[in-house]
DNA sequence: TTGTAAGCGTTATCAA
DNA sequence: TTGATAACGCTTACAA
């Protein structure tokens, strides 16, 4: 943990003057001896360039920062694993936030920008407000957007298309025959849950369904709320033959109630969830679910950046990821072979 | 994204000297009138400091890199959801790097220590190669490490106890009155796989059980591969009441192979994994697993590097995490009542 | 081809 | 209490 060598150090022990050291260790043309003479020097002391001191000649960190609410959510977890390699493989460090779905936070985050550690940032906000308008508006640096920002705003942009992912699975129960489909959403004053919410009444809608209050039930986001929340449902509407969660969690909650209550999935309930988990395809049955293409959005946000820290101006970019409909057992009954690899799963080490 | 303005900026404003600009921003004492002016040419100018410049000239970047083979590996995530909090109350950013399972990559990070852009490193190695270990007493910034290094090694280091972790899921099995434990093992020529595998071996013997062969299956660490390893296990040995399995992954294999064969479990066969990760408990049935105590380590790791980061030398430091048998229906056939929370779970949004 | 020197934006020393 | 100035470690004109 000795004070490392720089290039003054190099410069002594090779007896050149340090633009010589910089111009070897950039490549510049140079004599041949003293390109000798310097390497050997560097080889000798175990030189590492500085990063600090290169950035602020620079003004360029080669590093980008991603914000989200947590890591542990995994939605955000498929997007940083895409992030990362693009970043890498661009030159770039990823240095991550989680603001704890604080927005004061994601407010801090944007403020930091001007303190340049970074080159850019990649941001998944809870909602858009006011405040992150005005900061994106001033931003010291790039930011792309995972989410939905007003036209105008001059930042890229990546968002999902939960409407046509609803859309997907309730036409899939439809298709299935199913004609009483129930909607176990969480909280309808989050973005999410607002958005499945009215994305669920206009597919009945489309389909000619009538849109019944009783056959929607608002819990929370997480498996014990959304097995309370089927509870209530089924005691109220014993005839409801389908469930659109709103999340994979509530979806693993509907499975415990239905259990516990003798109900076959999907002979009698057909269950779709929503975010395509890692818990969809280990639960068992299986779960149908919809994809958001959290690590689609993921990699075209980092892709977005990194093309815009090279071209530095262009027109804001939007990009609109299509969701996917991950059919499983759970709506068609049909378990995939034990055999049959599963996606990217991830064990030990 | 115009030019940030800088000390020299809110001088020439104020009237003052930077000198002057950098006391009044660093609370030094200055005369009330000059602060007053600095801070207002500060606030209209909307300064912000540089950081990196800052670093240049304290040595100091703030920053702390954490290395592992890949954040989609829930034993990692696990680690990181905890280093992040301990990190940020401390006042450091998080830089993350994914080695891909690449040991040339691992050595990379440490070398690249040397460009002193973090301030410290938490490594979760593969393993610990003698390229580590002469990377590591050259290193030139604090390095805690998870995972076993050799005493002497002049590294903070935070390691699992696999060993007795295995020894308390055989135990476990042993009590429900299983005599036929039956061992599902990843690859021996991995770290886990041969910590495991030993265990195994040690703990049937602890309890006067025999060793057999016939009742170990190496696979790897995937779902499918596990199930076909469970699969070539029964054919061998269909008397095999139990299943300690390396890994929660090989254990979902197991509970398909084993449903699709008509073995129920646990009543026929009990089945045990390790990791605990959120998939054994949204399995069905929910799955008796051992947690290696990642998040724990994650944080003491993290905890040791800030201290070290205060208190410059101070001897090495070794923290050891004891494991924790999470029991659930695998094998004891108890299903946890549905609306009973579950541990952390994090879904939409 | 090479060296001198300025400058990136700070902090910190030293006189005034 | 303040200002001029020298670092921090590097890149890059500009001169030699």
């Amino acid at each position: 943990m000795a004070d490392g060598p720089t290039i003054t150090t190099i410069a002594e022990r090779a007896g050149v003057s340090i633009a010589s050291v910089s111009r070897v260790l950039n490549g510049l043309p140079t004599r041949q001896e003293t390109v000798r003479k310097v390497m050997a020097a560097a080889e000798e002391l175990g030189y590492v360039r500085n990063a600090v001191a290169r950035s602020l000649k620079s003004r360029r960190t080669h590093q980008v920062a991603f914000a989200m609410a947590d890591v542990g959510n995994p939605a955000y977890l498929a997007m940083l694993r895409q992030i990362q390699p693009v970043l890498k493989s661009a030159g770039y460090r990823l240095v991550l936030h989680s603001t704890d779905a604080v927005v004061a936070d994601e407010i801090d985050v944007l403020h930091s920008l001007g303190e340049r550690y970074v080159d850019g940032l990649i941001m998944s906000p809870l909602r858009v407000t006011e405040q992150h308008l005005d900061m994106l508006a001033a931003a010291r640096a790039p930011v792309v957007i995972i989410g939905s920002v007003p036209e105008g705003t001059p930042v890229d942009n990546v968002r999902a298309d939960s409407r046509t992912g609803v859309k997907l699975a309730i036409d899939h129960l439809y298709r299935l025959g199913r004609r009483t489909i129930g909607m176990v959403n969480g909280p309808t004053d989050t973005v999410p849950g607002a958005a499945r919410g009215a994305a669920y009444r206009e597919a009945l809608e489309d389909l000619g369904l009538p849109y019944d209050e009783e056959l929607v039930e608002i819990g929370d986001f997480y498996r014990a709320e959304g097995g309370r929340a089927v509870a209530a449902l089924l005691e109220r509407r014993p005839d409801v033959d389908a469930l659109m969660c709103a999340n994979d969690l509530i979806a693993l909650g509907a499975l415990d109630v239905l259990r516990a209550a003798g109900r076959r999935v999907p002979h009698d309930v057909a269950v779709a969830g929503m975010d395509d988990t890692d818990l969809a395809a280990a639960s068992w049955p299986s779960l149908t679910s919809v994809s958001l293409g959290s690590a689609e959005r993921g990699k075209a946000a980092a892709e977005l950046l990194v093309d815009r820290l090279k071209n530095g101006d262009r027109e804001p970019r939007r990009v609109t990821v299509p969701p996917r409909l991950a059919v499983r057992a759970s709506t068609t009954g049909e378990e995939p072979a034990p055999y049959q690899a599963p996606g990217a799963e991830r064990g030990t080490p």
